[in-house]
DNA sequence: ATATTTTGATTTGCGTATTGAAATATTAAA
DNA sequence: TTTAATATTTCAATACGCAAATCAAAATAT
């Protein structure tokens, strides 16, 4: 293989171009530091491959003399990939193409929220099969599967370690899917996929560095670091929900004490809750929350003392990660409004505030409120990612 | 510049060979990927610019037939350089070789910890010309010097954002001192210092992600991931000692409540033992601190209490700090006795059970006990990655 | 209209790094 | 001594990236 300093260069321009939309060569080349010639002889190369395409020339609204630009983008019709999301009681799955367009979405019930792996393979294998009929496709128009779910998942060796959707132990989910499609599978905790969303689609792009916390049933961390998803050494980084906030705190469903989840997520503040309210004609845990939640906007002190804590706890959690990573952006990834109150804004200036003063901005904090589909994309997103790698090591140019 | 994937090589079988400190070209070849002709080819290069050296053939204990291999290895005698650190009352300053032999050692008192930029750059001097002239060296046999502090250091920038030792804030220090020794030179928080020290001469050679804590008078952390020292957006990460680990806890130095700092720092045990312990016979901190040690030894029990939460404390927030990293080994690096309390054996085991439980072997801990020239040290390691990086740059093979 | 200028993209020729294959060196074992 | 094994070096072939030159396409000047 002497195609191995070329590989280098097809990915930095084929990232540039994805990182940017929309680029002319030009400024690929000032962009990546690669020579206009090169630029060329790589452009060409992917053009041929059919990764990028040509778009017509760009909005003159800045009319410049000489000759136009030629923009060039993802070609999006290059890849079809699949992702999807594991959760309580349903499988999400989304469409979407090499360019991040959503081609379709499905969402397919579970009758419980924990499967056996050989179940859940099956499960999956017909959650994805319904989706592409749906869209009218066939599997072999597909280039690759990405699959998320919580838990502790070694995303390089393709291992559940522990998930609540799966009923056993380290289990090699990758392989067992590999096996029934024959496809490329990408499995990743969730948090991570969320992440990577935001790093292709969302708030991240063009970011280095930067912190994506999401709030489902559990808190969830994805670390961004030069670029990349950072991992940490047992594939099990990231573990915010488990940062412990108080000592001999309050009992998590991991069985330790003090940790954050323990504090904020939502079984933590029914069980507070349940203390002195009881909810006993309500059924469903989510309309409990909603519940309180209602009772505390009601001028419930008890109600919205509970929240207050959950929110400083939050805060702090939070701070703890800026103070040791010092990011450029964190970015609060939330599906459902239900927790609104870990984003208000005096939660946000408490974070300000534990954060380590230096004459220099703190680093920036978004709220991004996303679609049911946020983390199906994360999974298309670690999906597209994959099938791109693959994509830019094989084809090696001289296809003659 | 032709000589951009040259350079690549160069430094991946420079640094595959500092790594190693003694290793044949057929091992560097696989180990790099390169070919055996190319590691030929530079390390040729390296050897004529005496940046390495080959040793006899290596111990054979293994007897195998065969042309026996030549080991290589970094050639001390190529550079030497100057590690400092500034302390509380001295400037501690270390002559390493490109080995990371010591050539010399200087300690320097000073009448004040805190001293003006323009103060500092002038005692810097004198405490490298002390050092030298003890050396019988000369500045222009240095090829770069590497200071250490503790406080907000950009590294990259040069700058002082705050530190204990500096009156004002955000000083150009590198640039300050630069225009004085006219040297490459290097700043850096102690902390990270330290973290290189463990890399390149420590626990830390040959592991790519791992975190350092630190012990001084306040806490201080290291961070190495993917084989360097991440340093955070703004230049301000790991700040250990200020993550909080308690909700509106006890008041730190810094002006925020529940800082770790403010719980097992010495002044922080100091403040507590004042309550019912009168060291009004003492006077300085150091032996007051001893004192207490002695004390909680002999079974006062107010005493063994203060250094149980100080070690509990400190056990919590190195958990969260591994919750969220997840590194293949964390290096308690320390100087003091004093500090023993926070490496005992129940805080290392309260460390391990905060961890979240998988399938997996925890991350290693190690306890090293440098002598005090530990952070001269890895001010030294700097400026040695430093002077080998513009080494590597520079000589661009064609001495012809 | 036509020439000139400006800017973007492509082609060409060259120096050089990398590599596979072959050659060479050096030792143990047969 | 011969053969086998292992390490290193040599050498020719290749491919790669780049600077400079050239081509292309537009706006602007004359």
């Amino acid at each position: 293989m002497v195609n191995d300093q070329r590989e280098s260069g097809r990915r930095q321009v084929f990232s540039a171009i994805r990182k940017a939309g929309r680029v002319a060569r030009v400024d690929l080349a000032r962009e990546t530091g690669i020579s206009p010639a090169t630029v060329t002889a790589i452009t060409a190369e992917l053009l041929r491959e059919g990764l990028i395409e040509e778009t017509g020339t760009p909005d003159r609204s800045d009319l410049r003399r000489g000759r136009p630009r030629v923009d060039l983008k993802v070609r999006g019709a290059a890849h079809v990939v699949a992702g999807m999301k594991l959760s309580h009681l349903a499988i999400a799955t989304a469409l979407i193409d090499f360019e991040g367009t959503m081609i379709a979405e499905h969402t397919c019930a579970l009758d419980k929220s924990r499967h056996s792996a050989a179940e859940l393979t099956a499960l999956v294998e017909r959650a994805l099969d319904e989706t592409l009929s749906k869209a009218g496709l066939s599997r072999d128009q597909l280039s690759g599967v990405g699959l998320g779910m919580s838990g502790v998942v070694d995303a390089m060796g393709g291992l559940v370690h522990w998930s609540p959707s799966v009923a056993e132990r380290n289990v090699p989910l990758r392989d067992m899917l590999g096996a029934r499609i024959d496809l490329p599978i990408f499995i990743d905790n969730d948090a991570n996929l969320v992440a990577m969303a935001e790093q292709y689609f969302g708030h991240g792009r063009g970011v280095s560095d930067f912190i994506v916390v999401t709030i489902e049933s559990g808190v969830g961390m994805g670390i961004v670091i030069n670029n990349e998803v950072y991992r940490g050494a047992r594939g099990c980084g990231a573990e915010f929900g488990h940062t412990k906030v108080q000592l001999d705190g309050a009992l998590c469903r991991c069985g330790q004490r003090g940790c954050l989840e323990a504090y904020v997520a939502d079984y933590a503040l029914l069980r507070e809750a349940a203390t002195t309210t009881d909810f006993a004609d309500i059924t469903t845990s989510s309309a409990k929350l909603q519940a309180l939640v209602e009772a505390a906007r009601g001028g419930d002190t008890t109600a919205q003392m509970i929240f207050d804590r959950a929110g400083r706890m939050f805060a702090m959690g939070l701070a703890n990660v800026v103070n040791i990573f010092d990011p450029q952006l964190i970015i609060l990834s939330g599906e459902r409004m239900q927790f609104d109150y870990l984003y208000a804004d005096q939660v946000l200036d408490s974070i300000r505030r534990s954060i380590i003063q230096i004459d220099l901005p703190p680093p920036q904090i978004v709220i991004h409120k996303w679609g049911d589909l946020m983390w199906a994309k994360g999974a298309a997103a670690f999906a597209i990612d994959g099938v791109a790698d693959i994509a830019l090591q094989n084809f090696s140019g001289n296809a003659a």
